[in-house]
Formats: structure tokens, sequence, C-alpha cells
DNA sequence: CGATCTGTTGACTGTTATCAACTCCGGTGG
DNA sequence: CCACCGGAGTTGATAACAGTCAACAGATCG
């Protein structure tokens, strides 16, 4: 899988959002981890449990998910580099139902190695606030997604943030990337219904903005993507979004030649 | 007005969630404030502003405001002694237009005065981490409220919420309070059109749930309210929820019996 | 006392949920 | 090897819900 040390990841997602030094780097490079694995659709923590180590996502997809089972509704998606539960340094308290979106590998990281950093260095314990308040923003900014936005528009919207959430730790260079979602957790996100959010795919693909086939999905158009979308990356707070915007007009060139033959099947590869 | 000092607005707010000591409650007492009031939907901070303050809500309501003009989403609501941007110690900038909902009193506080306060007492520290934390797990459970209800329960839920949080810092005794919504800004919260929101105040009114006439809401059967919206208190991390519930089922018994008269007349005071 | 904001109503339209059936796929066990 | 199964995706028909437009009533405020 060639995923490299734990705490690479977790340095990666601060660099994304704030400035660390050499030293910083190899404070969090003494951070202690039990890595674990977690099958489709597993809870990784449950709500209201106590805990006292933060789980450090290093591959797949978690989510905050409200009721346990099927429809609950999904309040955020987190990809490599996140710590979802970062607030439990706080709170203890879990606020809802962590929940592997796919097969994940996490990283379990005791709160007290947090502390310790923050001690130790002013610019990492800021890093850390920054990425807890990272999430609120990015729960505002849902709070809009589906308050004011159509389905065809909030769906539009989910996929750019997790495209540009991905190229900002290195993942879905090509803007192909796996899908965190099955049509019915795209619906749980999005809150719409699991059959509407298949006509939606299906319109997204029928306007050549993307491929989504078999839990791969490639954007195809970013630009007229994130126009739909009304898509602007501020509340992600990146340090450098341009870096993780696609620099032309020409997204995916070359998955455009490739699949300007018969039919798409360029889909298998990450 | 008759509100005290600004400094227990703030300590009534952080004791409803944390534990603070009598010294505690002596710090805060120093804090320095500068007053300020501003009109009905008048921008209290713009989008995107740096400050070095944070904005105490004394009197009024507060709201962040995703778009400034007329129907930009409305993704929190604050009630007096909130902290609407208590997360700009760390990040500066503001996240979306901080809008007076009604004529408002607040108190600006130096950044730096939370800073000494925090290095001075953890309890501090840890009430304002908590402060802060209990506005994201609020946006979080709003986008479960958006994501998963209906219109009417929609509304409902958020007028559970209004009233728990006055009562958790000593308002709304008798589940009657100042509404900080005109029927526009109910809608741009729940994410529905005006008219809608219009008839599902109807509708609530209808099932005498609630009365809601000229800028004042009235509870009459919480728990019919609660049980509509799914109303469950957990989420907003309260200490003694309990104390804030109605005792028994004759929520509003006083209340009740002066409407068995001919009209509602009975709405003036606060 | 007119201007403006807020609340209210009716008619119509469009979006989305729901229900039900069916396909496709990968895995599992006979 | 094949039958079966469950999960995921797809489709069509129908009904419920909510948005839009337009007009007007009532309140509030200079």
């Amino acid at each position: 899988m060639q995923m490299g040390f734990a705490f690479t990841k977790l340095a990666s997602r601060l660099s994304s959002i704030a400035d660390l030094s050499d030293e910083d780097i190899e404070f969090l490079a003494r951070m202690p981890t039990i890595i674990s694995h977690f099958g489709s659709h597993e809870t990784v923590m449950p709500k209201g449990e106590r805990v006292s180590s933060c789980c450090l996502l290093l591959h797949g997809y978690l989510c905050w998910r409200d009721t346990e089972h099927g429809a609950g509704q999904i309040t955020s998606v987190h990809v490599p580099g996140d710590v979802p539960d970062l607030h439990t340094l706080q709170t203890q308290r879990l606020p809802a139902h962590l929940q592997a979106l796919c097969p994940v590998v996490v990283a379990f990281v005791p709160h007290a190695f947090f502390h310790q950093a923050a001690s130790a260095s002013l610019r990492i314990s800021h890093a850390l606030s920054l990425l807890a308040f990272a999430d609120s923003a990015c729960l505002r900014n849902w709070v809009v997604n589906l308050g004011t936005r159509a389905s065809l528009q909030r769906v539009a919207h989910l996929v750019c943030e997790i495209a540009l959430r991905l190229r900002a730790v290195g993942l879905a260079k090509d803007m192909r990337f796996a899908s965190p979602f099955t049509q019915s957790d795209l619906a749980a996100a999005c809150g719409i219904s699991p059959v509407h959010a298949n006509r939606i795919i299906q319109e997204l693909r029928r306007r050549g903005l993307l491929q989504w086939q078999s839990r791969m999905i490639a954007i195809m158009d970013w630009h007229g993507l994130a126009a739909l979308a009304d898509f602007n990356p501020d509340y992600l707070w990146l340090r450098h979004p341009r870096d993780f915007l696609p620099a032309t007009t020409d997204t995916v060139r070359n998955t455009q030649q490739a699949t300007a033959r018969p039919s798409a099947v360029s889909l298998e590869a990450h």
C-alpha cells in the first residue's frame, strides 16, 4: 500500500494549512501509534464513547454519522491526514458515530502526545488548533450547501471538496480517486434519497462533468463542475489553494484523450 | 435594560457548560470591554475581516450569515453570553458575516484578555475551548437538522434549541422570549422559502404548540414541540440540561390559563 | 402620512420522496 | 460448476412537498 510512516500523513495535512519547521516534523516523527484496520461501514468509535486517544486517518475515508445504521445523516467526511476527533482533546465525548466509508487504515495516537506536542511547539499547537477549526469551517460550509443549493449543486460541491482535500495531501493528482461513497452514502451526506442520488450522478455524467463507476470518480471537467457547484475553496483554509486547483482549463487532458476512445475503461488505477 | 456587567453574561454561559471557581469569576470580572450597539440586520463584522478582539453578546441575537444581503444562509444563531467568534483567537479571519438579528448590545473583548485568562486558569482555558467546540457541535446538529428533517420539524427543532439555550443563561424562564427571527430570517436559517416559513409557523400555531406574534414566541406545549422535533439536548453539552427543561408536562400552565380566554393577548412582556 | 418592511393568502409549478421492480456483480456454499 | 444471496445500482410511476409569483394587509418608522 506504500503509505510511509503515519506521522508523514499528519505532517502533510498540517502543512497544508499551517507552517511547520523541520524541528516540528521531527517531533511529530516520534508520535506513538497503534495501527488498526476497519472494514467498509464498520464503526470505528461509537457515539458518546469517552476516548483518550485520537484517530489519525491513514488510508481510505471516515465519516461522522449521526445514527448508526443505514440512513443516518453523514455530517462530515474525512480524508487521509485528517484527525476527525481532534476535539476530544478538550471534550472526550464523541458527538456521533465515527464510521469507515470503505476499508480504512487508521493510527490511534494518545491524547498525551498531542498535549506534549502543543507544549513543545507553538507552531504545532497553532496548527492543531487550525486543524480542529478547519473541520468547523467545513461544517459551516456544509450547512450552506444543504440550506441553499439544489441537490445537483450539492453533490457537485461535495465532489469538488473531496477532490481538493485529497489533492491538498498529495492524492488525486490526476483528478481521479476512489469514491468515498456508495450512492446511499452520498444520499446520506447530501440529505437526499438514494434513488435521487442515483439520478443526480447520471445527470453529472450526462453533462460530461465526471465519470463515476464502481467506486472510482474521475473529474472530466473541473471548471464546469466547480462553476455548477459555485465552489470556492476559501473555507478549507488551505495555505496555497491554487497549488491544488487544476492549472488550466484542460483539467484532465490525458484522461480525456484516453476516454475519447470507444468507451470508459480507464478507471482502475489509483 | 438591567443587564448587569458584561462579564456576568460570559460567566453565566461558561458555567452552563463548565465548572468555574470563584477565582475564575473574579478574573473574568477584570475583563476589559468596549460596549457597542447595533441595529437590526446590521453587520457587526464583515466576512473575511481580520480581528483582534472577540464579540461577547450581551443582549439580543447575533447570527453568522453566509452572504450579506437578504437570503444568504444563516449558519448559526447566538444568544446572550455567547462569543460567536471565539475561534478568531486562533485564526483571525471571519468565516462569514456576523450580523445582528435584532437590536443588540455587544462587548468587544481583546484577544489578549482571553489569552491571559487561559494562561491564568486551566479551568477558564478549558471552558473557553468547550465554548468554541460547543458551537461546532451545534453546527453538526444543524447539518443533521437540515439533512434529515422535514421543514416543520426543522423549525420546531430550532425553536426548541433557542429556548433551551436562553434558559441555560437564565432567560426565557417562562418559555416566552423575543423571537430572533423575522419569517424571512427563519427561512434563511432553515433552508426554506419565506412563504413556506410562514405556513409552517401557522401550522405550529394551529397545533397549539406555540404562539408567535410580533416578534414574541411563547411555547405552549414544550413536550409536544420537542416530540415533533425529535429534540435531544445532549449536543448542547450543558452540564445540567434537566435544570433547563420544563419540570412537568404542564409546561406553561399559567400562560395556557391566560390564553384560555377569548384570544391571545399575553405576549408583550419579556 | 407615505414608504418600507413584515406577514399572509391563493394558484401554479417543479423538485424530490416513495414504492416497487429489476439488473448487475461478487462472494459463498452446496 | 452452479445456485443462491445480499449489496449496489437503475428505472418508471405516482404522490407529497416546497418554491415561485403575485397581490394584498398590517405594522412600524421616519
